[in-house]
DNA sequence: GAAAAAGATTGAATGAGTTCATTTTTTTAG
DNA sequence: CTAAAAAAATGAACTCATTCAATCTTTTTC
């Protein structure tokens, strides 16, 4: 049996990363001791320092899963956008923010956007920043692909304001994450209201309602 | 005599506020000990605890001090700002990102950033986020004063615009303090190509060049 | 199949932030 | 001026993330 030990690794690892998972929306981040996770996957509180570095990493592993749910959801969007361009990037948009707090809490986020600010030189720090990378990739592909079409003057820097674009909505996810009591419909109103001024001065003059 | 409470407290504060940004400074935040803070303040550790609620809050208290400056800074340019919306806009965001590292390290901000997420609703974190604001506001009201100038369009939502702008050079600025190797050059090029679409969409015609 | 080597697990020890019952200092009341 | 009350300072004790030397398990070697 040469998979004795790869098997087994496999199998504490997922216990792990249910037990952390579990821990974390149900007591919070603060209150999931390693001691308790190491209980619940059966294992002891050194192992787990063999499998994650420590704390945090275990939570951006989680969150990573998430995001990359997100990408994955985005990419129909961008396929086949809606042809009006303040529709279509609230389309994508939307899709993003509908999805983030499936398995995630607030604080979990908060959390991790937390360490991966801190610890910018951590493995899974550099698999959030490269997700967030493609998220914002995906942005630009989506107003590329409206100027293909027409939609959008030629000549403009797609890339330059899918970034800005981005960096918006980025950032006013973390403000939603901060403030406990806001509601998803808020940001996705706030957002949709900054989006409308450079949508509609990028859109095509006959395409302009 | 009234005031010796509240002077030897004055005096306490100021001397824990020194010795915790030279010792961030020096050592850095994580190596900086509670107790190396209190010992060259002359208190004990207990008494660090009756100032600040914990060891983040003295590095927001400094990093606010900062960000006052910076906003101070601002004032004048947008009291006088230059002719050309680009040029406007870039004279603002260099201002900012020139006076951001004169106290503070790169870490000290990230740190900074890491904790005004993570616990939102700490008295100084709140402070942290309302100067934010002040600064989003600022922004928006260089770009209203150059609409006013005729130099923009009449009828673009100009907070609107601002926020977008205003998120855009601060995520920009946390991903330059989360990588210790880019310069400050690099920052600023490429946040002014970022904000070169918006600009010159923005720009009444007559003045675009 | 046994012994040696390699790889993992373990939990007690370490270290730093935080708490809190006690002590000390300052203010107020008589 | 003295005693009681209020406010502040103190540092030993506590908690929890993290480490590491010793132990155990799996794989390899012959």
């Amino acid at each position: 049996m040469a998979g004795l030990r790869a098997k087994q690794k496999a199998d504490r690892n997922r216990r792990i990363l249910e037990a952390a998972t579990r821990l974390f929306r149900e007591v919070g981040y603060d209150a999931a001791r390693i001691e308790d996770i190491a209980q619940i996957a059966e294992i002891s509180v050194g192992t787990f320092y063999n499998y994650y570095e420590n704390k945090g990493d275990i939570l951006v592993a989680a969150v990573s899963m998430e995001v990359e749910e997100v990408l994955e959801a985005g990419k129909p969007i961008v396929e086949n956008p809606p042809p009006m361009v303040i529709d279509a990037l609230v389309a994508l948009i939307n899709q993003y923010y509908d999805h983030s707090l499936f398995y995630l809490s607030k604080e979990m986020w908060r959390t991790a956007m937390a360490i991966s600010i801190q610890q910018p030189d951590s493995p899974f720090s550099k698999r959030y920043t490269e997700l967030d990378g493609r998220l914002c990739d995906q942005v630009s592909m989506l107003i590329g692909k409206l100027q293909l079409r027409g939609a959008i003057m030629p000549g403009i820097d797609t890339v330059a304001v899918g970034q800005m674009i981005f960096n918006n909505l980025n950032t006013m996810f973390t403000e939603f994450v901060r403030d406990e009591t806001m509601p998803l419909e808020t940001l996705k109103r706030e957002v949709t209201r900054q989006n409308r001024p450079i949508a509609t001065m990028m859109s095509s003059p006959k395409l302009t309602s």
